[in-house]
DNA sequence: CATAAAACTAGTAATTGTTACTGATATTAT
DNA sequence: ATAATATCAGTAACAATTACTAGTTTTATG
């Protein structure tokens, strides 16, 4: 049974007022200025926990470590190879692919993953004025 | 400059007739067999300069360690939520999607990768006789 | 309200996956 | 041949994450 605890509550609500989608140690050093006790253990556990539950979600973006998003409606990703930020995109009409991916597969496929690469506008940007 | 060697040889060979995307322990295991002295250090790095040169892909699906593909054509693949094994995808007519995700976006998009996640054939197969 | 069961915590140790360092060896240009 | 250097094996270090433990909160129930 799962109950209340004013850290997961707490990293919940950090995660929610959030867009950069920061990872364990980031929320760990944000957690630590409310509760100046809290192990790092404690931020993994409830971020894991949160995922499972679907209250936000856990990105694996390849370079770096885990990062994690408070919003856990689907939606896009897309990370910078200059400077590893990761950021939201609105990607529409992109369901379709599932079926695509169906065609000449056995297997059911039930979901997808996709993480868009390129130059960030901030990266993009500084690279103009250089 | 980009000296021979067998050992980077053999890696390459080896992931060139596997088509299960093992990992750098797999390969350092089966690697083993050829170069009983072989360092998991040397499996590591060879792996990531094949990558990088682009004679191999280096795959990150999320669960789970790193994963090597010998084929370096762009290609997408399925990772089975179940019993984790990786598999090729035929999919076509997913370049599109870069310039999707292009709109309403200030930066470039250079690339993307896609995971698709589901069910296996093998772990589809068991559940149905279960 | 009291209290007991169970989930939770902080703190720490252990694990996993990967990279860096070392002195010795293999490969290649001359 | 030999000299330069990329690569090697072996090992240590590292970063990210998970597991363990004893003690503390939370919540269900009497």
């Amino acid at each position: 049974m799962l109950k209340y605890s004013r850290q997961r509550e707490s990293i919940k609500n950090f995660l929610a007022d959030r867009y950069d989608h920061p990872t364990a140690e980031t929320v760990y050093l944000h957690m630590r200025e409310q509760f100046p006790n809290i192990s790092l253990g404690t931020v993994y556990r409830n971020l894991n926990l949160l995922a499972e539950i679907g209250e936000i979600q856990k990105l694996s973006p390849g370079m770096g470590p885990d990062r994690f998003d408070g919003n856990p409606a689907p939606h896009y990703h897309f990370v910078c190879s200059h400077c590893g930020s990761v950021l939201d995109l609105k990607v529409s009409g992109l369901d379709h692919i599932n079926i695509l991916a169906s065609q000449n597969f056995d297997g059911d496929i039930e979901g997808h993953i996709t993480y868009f690469y390129g130059t960030c506008p901030s990266c993009k940007a500084a690279k103009h004025s250089s």
